[in-house]
DNA sequence: GTGGTCTAGACCACG
DNA sequence: GTGGTCTAGACCACT
C-alpha cells in the first residue's frame, strides 16, 4: 500500500489529486525534504496510470515548488518549504472570510458565526 | 438592461450564473414571489445566449425549488421561499465550518479566526 | 500567412514557441484585447500541429495571463496588460543588471559598458 | 573538499556545470597553466558522478581551448588564456548588448539603463 | 462547436 | 535509467 493514492470515481482530474496529495504529504512532513521522488514512470505503473498524467502532475507541483524535477536525474522534494506553509496560511484566512461574508449575506448571525469558529477550534 | 446578467468571460458554466444569479434575486427580494419568469426563448434572445442554456438553468431552478414550470404556461417564480432561505443559511453554516477546519489545519491560530469573523461582520 | 509562428527546426520546444510568439504579439497590440482567439483546434490545423501541443501553449499563456481559456466557449485575449507589462519591465531590468555583473566579472570597463548602453538606446 | 563543484540539484547539466566551473577557475587563476587535471575516472570518483558525464566535459573544455588531452598521457590545464580571456570578454559585450536591446524594448528608460551600469561597477 | 483530461506510444538529451 | 516533448486518438461537460 502506497501513501500515495488516487480515485477513478473522483470527479477531480487525477493529476489534481496527485498534486494535492503530494502537497499534503510534504506539509505534513510525511514526505522528507529533500527526498527523491518516484520516477515519473514508476508512479504510473505504482498508480495504474498513464506516465503523461503523472507527468502533468509533477510539472503542477515544481510550479508550486512543492519538487523540483532534472531532466535525466529524478524529481526530488524540495528543501524549503517555508514558502509553501505561508502560502497555504494566506490562502486559507481568504477563504475563510470569504466565506464569512457569503455566511453573512445568508442571514447568519454573528454570535452563531463565533461559535462555530470556536466549535472547530475546541475540537 | 436587464436584472439577469451573465458573464461570457467567466469561467463558471453559464447556466450556473443563471441560477445562481436568479436564486440570488429571488432571495433578495428583487423578483416578486409568483411572478412569471420570461420564457426561455425570450431569456436566450435578452442574454444573447444558446436557448439550450437556458433550459438547462431553468430546470436546474425547478430542482432547487425556485421556480415552478408549468407546460405550455410557462415558468413562475416560487410562492414559498422559506425553505430556500433555510436551506441557503445551513450551507453556508456548513461552509463556513468546513472552512474554518482548513483554516485551523493551516496554522491560522484562533484569535486570528474571531478577528476574521468580527471583521467581516463589523463591515 | 498567419500572425502565429512556429519553426520546427528550432530547438525550442514548439508549446513555448508559441506562448512567447502570442505574448509578444499582445504585449505589442498586434492582438485586440478581449478578442477569441483561435480555437485550439483551429491553431493546431493553422500551424500543422497536434491539439495537445497547442493546448500546452494556451495552458501556459492563461498562467502568464496573457490570455483566457474558458470550456465549451473559448479562449479570449486578456483585457488588462499592465501586470504583464511591469512584469517585462522588471524581468527586464533584472536581467541587463545580471548581464551587467557579468560584463564586469569578464572585465568590460565602466566606460566601455555605458557606451554599450548608449549605442542601444541611440539606434 | 575539492575545488570543483558540481549540483546535482541544479537543473544545467553536470557536464556543463563541470566545464563552466573549470573554465572559470582556469580564467580566475585558481587553476595553474599546464598542471595536470585529474583523469576522468579520478574525477568522477571525486564529484561521484558517472565517467561519461566527466568524459563529456573534459570534450568540451578542450574544444574551448581550456585543456589539452594527450592521448595517454592525460588532460593538462592550457599555457596560453589570452584567446580565452578574449572570447570571453567579447561574448559578455554582446550579451550586455542584447539584454540592453530587450530592456530597451520592454520600455526600460536610459536613465534607468544607466543607472543600473553604475549600480553593477560600484558594488 | 469549445476547452480539458486521459491513454498509448514514440523520440530526445542527460546520466 | 531519468524528465520533457510531441503525436494520435478518445471521451467529457459546456454551448
Amino acid at each position: 500500500m502506497s501513501i500515495f493514492s488516487v480515485d477513478y470515481k473522483n470527479r477531480k482530474p487525477i493529476w489534481e489529486q496527485l498534486t494535492d496529495n503530494v502537497t499534503d504529504l510534504v506539509l505534513r512532513g510525511l514526505l522528507p525534504l529533500g527526498e527523491a521522488m518516484p520516477s515519473v514512470r514508476a508512479m504510473a505503473a505504482e498508480l495504474g496510470i498513464n506516465p503523461n498524467t503523472i507527468q502533468k502532475a509533477y510539472v503542477e507541483l515544481e510550479r508550486r515548488g512543492v519538487i523540483i524535477s532534472i531532466p535525466g536525474r529524478g524529481s526530488f522534494v524540495t528543501t524549503d518549504i517555508s514558502a509553501l506553509l505561508t502560502e497555504r496560511l494566506e490562502s486559507a484566512a481568504a477563504a475563510l472570510s470569504e466565506s464569512a461574508r457569503a455566511a453573512k449575506e445568508a442571514g447568519i448571525e454573528r454570535e452563531r458565526a463565533i461559535k462555530i469558529i470556536e466549535d472547530v477550534w475546541g475540537e
